[in-house]
DNA sequence: CTGTTAGCGCGTTCAC
DNA sequence: GTGAACGCGCTAACAG
């Protein structure tokens, strides 16, 4: 690794005070176009790179942001960090990632380090074991905007990009009954999260709206891991007469209708899936499922969009620019029930 | 944002010089317990928080990692990306992460802005228009070490882990055959691409083994992308008596797969896939669908440690580093055909 | 063990 | 429009 070019070097080679050559390179207007001309050769022809670690460090910017997320490698998380990178890449932002997942402990460390390394910004879907946001509000203060997508906290001035979580919910559960089904269960997740309590809410307000009994023990509450899925697959066979599932998530449900087809068990008539990923999981086309899509790239998009917008104009009032996207519901030859 | 405490702040209010405090808060060998407790308590009291760009400037280091892929939302590469995000966690690494989405100028200016950002080491999975190495080997010789996976270049000195591709490749054609398939057509990528090189010779050796021509119709080269897929299916009925399908990754197959059934058409009795990524795309369970499962998760943990490793210690012939990992060829119910 | 000195490479005052 | 000088915050090198 030999030693590097820096813009003292042009600026020897071509007597010419480095604080020029640094101005010529920002393209700066107070430099003639003609010292720039020659800079910039030079700069070529001694192959110079800027350092951007100085420039970091003397502007306490570093062009990048970071992104949390429950975990990688979940299909709807994989195609937002997908839309994020997309255009942060067109802005000229990096993006460095971390995982916490579903640990309060380990987004606390993850927000730690990105402020310490100066990440510009932060783009999180709080895990689900965040009762508290110390962290986030720490980082707010001292590091850089934050903009919240898919798990919303309720946090004062900062700005979320979901979905309806409410009417999407709603709509599926709608969907089940108009379908026939009288005795829906309901896969919910941990209710400290926004996004799964106001589900549930869907789920409840279909069922009181169609005069259908709305029963606790109907309600099965979860993480929703694979692990969880084959659980709630028992679960949903010990209750009498369950005629249709709404799932507030993929991998739950998916596991568990696995688990019902491998032992030769009865799969209930209609299921509806909220948080599924089409893209990745598009060959599951079984009649008599209901899945609620989101828009996973563009909610990457328009998270990431609007976190580079408040970190080049600090906004003074986010709370306005939260945002909800529109829902796709998808029918698969749903099986009219007599 | 107000004004950040330094070390000089805590040198002057303990009368201490800044490089001894340096050293404390570094937790060298070379300080005092005492003097170490002394600097640490007042570095708490005083809200210390080590500004990790003027260290970075300084030491040349960024303890971030690069990881370039074609697409981050792919299945393979997300389960792998979670795998190096967690163990880089563990070594106090952070990861940044560009995507190519299969194009060499893209990813040229990816390593190009990662090595400016004086990443410590690069993980990449190169774009299938990757056709020439010189914006890899420029980052080896002024970066920092590389770690290919999945997709290997032919480089010297740069380690990489794979899989066994031909003979997984190998293993799922032979299974077909074994399975009474004889008329077997391959959907193949890029042959610039070692990757898919290797998987089509296990093809055409486990044909040729069997005394099976080899035909050049039923090889089928292509991005094998979803909209690829479709054209697959179509070429597919055109040929005639087509008995099974050995595809080169999921995507494309699966693509295919819904076509046949979307319109009604007849699916080859036996279908093999190799790239098949189980967690995400569990749900596909086929009878008469063989798949040959990759390590993903394993492959970044793999990869990324290896890279780490040669961060820590510049190793002299990383070459011998390269690692193939085992697959895992999984079939469902095929149905033995008579 | 601790202090002194001298940068890392760049951006940004201020002068002129 | 350009130059001189300084500082961002930290650490390496050399003293002692």
């Amino acid at each position: 690794m030999k030693k590097k070019t820096t813009i003292h070097d042009i600026s020897k080679a071509l007597k010419i005070n480095s604080s020029t050559v640094s101005r010529a390179l920002n393209n700066s207007p107070r430099v003639s176009q003609k010292t720039k001309d020659l800079i910039q050769k030079k700069a070529v022809e001694l192959g110079y790179q800027k350092n951007i670690l100085a420039s970091n460090l003397r502007t306490n910017k570093t062009n990048t942001i970071g992104i949390i997320v429950p975990r990688i490698s979940r299909n709807f998380f994989s195609s937002v960090i997908s839309g994020i990178e997309e255009t942060a890449y067109r802005a000229g932002y990096n993006v460095v990632i971390g995982q916490s997942l579903e640990s309060l402990e380990r987004e606390q460390e993850l927000v730690s380090t990105l402020l310490s390394n100066r990440v510009d910004g932060l783009l999180i879907s709080v895990s689900m074991g965040t009762t508290n946001y110390n962290h986030l509000s720490n980082f707010k203060t001292n590091g850089g905007p934050i903009v919240f997508f898919d798990r919303p906290m309720t946090m004062p001035n900062i700005p979320s990009i979901t979905i309806d979580d409410y009417e999407a919910s709603y709509n599926a559960t709608q969907h089940l009954i108009e379908n026939g089904c009288k005795n829906i269960v309901h896969f919910s997740g941990f209710q400290k999260i926004e996004l799964y309590k106001r589900r549930m809410q869907g789920y409840v307000a279909a069922l009181t709206d169609n005069n259908i009994p709305v029963r606790p023990e109907y309600i099965l509450e979860s993480q929703l891991s694979e692990a969880d899925g084959i659980e709630l697959a028992k679960k949903v066979i010990s209750l009498p007469k369950v005629d249709g599932i709404y799932s507030s998530n993929d991998t739950a449900a998916i596991s568990a209708m696995q688990y019902f087809k491998k032992n030769g068990l009865k799969i209930p008539d209609d299921i509806a899936i909220v948080g599924f990923n089409n893209d990745s999981i598009s060959a599951v086309i079984e009649p008599g499922l209901t899945t609620v899509n989101q828009p996973d790239v563009e909610m990457g998009i328009i998270a990431s969009s609007l976190l580079i917008e408040l970190i080049k104009k600090t906004i003074e009032s986010p709370s306005e620019h939260s945002k909800t996207l529109g829902t796709e519901l998808i029918i698969r030859q749903s099986s009219q029930k007599s």
